[in-house]
RNA sequence: CGGGGAGUAGUUCAGUUGGCUAGAACGCUGCGUUUGGGACGCAGAGGUCGCAGGUUCAAGUCCUGUCUCCCCGACCA
């Protein structure tokens, strides 16, 4: 799989990839800085990719809600590390009117309306929710508190990237409020173990996932948790985080309840969220050169439908091809048929190839002679001839087939590509020589982590459970070291 | 904020040492022929050459300023 083109890397994208997503290009040579525009075909992704997800959040017994886009800039300066982590890359509101310019042609900031204090758009939204937390939590009975927010959120960062870092994206983001730091503590690998198994069962993709280093955790946390998915160049790709936040954010908002015995004490917090970079995920982990390849599981469209039809034929094939359409709309959802006849079936063919449809249908009038139909799959190209009669079971396996092995190729690659590597020489030139993660022993001291960063570029990504106890010598100091970490180069 | 590059049609770009009415491909519109892997022919629409000054008989081309975008780094999901 060559797979041209696909890593945003790339000077320009391949057409498809702008069928999707793209840059948000505004009239009069300006542009909203680093923002996307999400076009049809690819926020039906998303949405699919919300009503999975958003149904295992609610499983977990979350609730959804909405806070302001505003936070007053003293919220975020009360916890420490927090502010430290966000300055530099809020956006700030400071006035909130606007006047006609001295010769009338436009608008500037009146000077007259700065706020008494700015506003920053939420980068994130623990201090905006857990102010109002403090006014929620009472009691032990108010506990646990599980809240879910699907929003969008705005990061200035100093180089944006389309689909996987833009100032503005969309996510889902869970937080929690648990009597215990050990309840808190399984919240925080129930939502990462959700994670992992919604990349399993709708994107179709393995992971690995674990703790992350102190110099990678979320500014406030206590301990941070990620999921790390390889993408076809062996580079990897965070998508998703579940923070241990302790009592840090409780204390500085002054979250308290009345305890059993009727002490006043903090609770202990969690926060978890995945964004739209999630669909940059897709894009690259299961692309080829004929454009998107889309798990069955979240596609807009599951089927499409190709009749096949001359001047003289076209009433008879595109009735045949709608009765086809009718049976297999009874058990699976989004069949298309494209009817168009201003364009060729090649044309067609290639068009819903871009668009990463997993199954195409053919109807034509050989089909119709011998009263089947032909079935081409998405990820592998194989084409089936198929009878009538069972076409729906056909087609339904085929789907489930397809979604497989999309897992699987996804697997495999995760296990190709990861090189167990015994001291430094040797993780050199793994990375030098093909890309991929390496699982490598660390002693934990952040300067051997610096180092291997400076010389190689690949950083720590987690520690996965499997790699705690695992005894050997640091990679980098030669030290003892009883943790083996996934290192490698990341988007 | 550093280092590169680029602004000409909807898009990607060409435009020589300044010189006639500013071009191509794709896309778009119309008509006809086509239609089993991105069809073809003919006709047509589409431009303040990023912006502002300057040099010149003459500027897309030269000079000055300015704005914007893209790529590479530092920062980050």
């Amino acid at each position: 799989m060559s797979n041209k083109g696909i890593t945003p890397r790339e000077k320009s994208y391949p057409e498809w990839y702008l069928d999707v997503i793209e840059k948000a290009e505004l009239a009069e040579n300006s542009s909203v800085r680093g923002c996307m525009v999400i076009k049809p075909y690819g926020y039906a992704i998303w949405e699919n990719i919300q009503k999975g997800l958003d149904r295992m959040i609610k499983e977990s017994g979350a609730k959804n809600a909405y806070f302001p886009i505003f936070i007053p800039l003293s919220f975020l300066s009360r916890e420490a590390d927090h502010v430290k982590g966000f300055a530099k890359e809020c956006a700030v509101v400071t006035h909130h009117r606007l006047k006609e310019t001295a010769d009338g042609k436009g608008v500037e900031v009146d000077p007259d309306s700065k706020l008494e204090e700015e506003l920053i758009v939420r980068p994130t939204s623990e201090t905006i929710m857990y102010d109002t937390f403090s006014t929620w939590i009472k009691s032990w009975r108010d506990l646990p508190l599980r809240i879910n927010q699907w929003a969008n959120i705005v990061r200035w960062e100093k180089r944006t990237r389309p689909f996987l870092r833009t100032a503005e994206f969309l996510w889902q983001e869970g937080h929690t409020v648990h009597l215990t730091h050990k309840e808190a503590q399984e919240e925080v690998k129930r939502a990462l173990g959700m994670y992992v198994e919604f990349a399993r069962q709708y994107l179709a993709m393995e992971t690995y996932y674990g703790k992350k280093s102190d110099s990678e955790k979320f500014a406030g946390a206590v301990n941070t948790y990620g999921v790390e998915a390889m993408m076809q160049d062996g580079k990897a790709l965070q998508f998703g985080t579940s923070h241990d936040l302790g009592q840090n954010f409780a204390k500085v908002f002054n979250i308290q309840f009345a305890d059993k015995d009727g002490s006043l004490k903090s609770p202990w917090q969690t926060s978890w969220g995945v964004s739209t970079r999630m669909i940059g995920a897709l894009v690259m982990t299961h692309s080829d050169d004929n454009g998107l390849v889309l798990p069955p599981s979240i596609a807009p469209i599951k089927v499409v439908l190709i009749p096949i039809f001359k001047d003289e034929n076209k009433e008879k094939v595109l009735e045949y091809s709608r009765s086809v359409q009718k049976e297999l709309s009874k058990s699976i959802s989004n069949v298309e048929l494209d009817d168009r006849d201003f364009v060729s079936p090649g044309f067609k063919f290639n068009e819903w190839e871009k668009k990463g449809v997993p199954v195409r249908i053919e109807i034509g009038q050989k089909e119709m002679e011998e009263g089947g139909v032909v079935i081409v799959r998405r990820d592998t190209s194989e084409k089936v001839k198929n009878g009538f009669g069972d076409l729906t079971e056909v087609v339904e396996k085929t789907l489930s087939d397809i979604q497989e092995n999309l897992y699987n190729r996804s697997k495999e690659l995760l296990i190709s590509k990861t090189y167990r590597v015994e001291d430094f020489e040797e993780l050199k030139n793994t990375f030098e020589k093909g890309k991929g993660f390496v699982r490598a022993n660390w002693c934990g001291d952040p300067k051997c982590e610096e180092n291997i960063k400076y010389h190689t570029k690949a950083t720590t990504r987690c520690l996965t459970d499997d790699g705690v106890g695992i005894k050997g010598k640091c990679v980098y100091c030669g030290k003892d070291s009883s943790e083996e970490w996934i290192f490698a180069k990341a988007y």
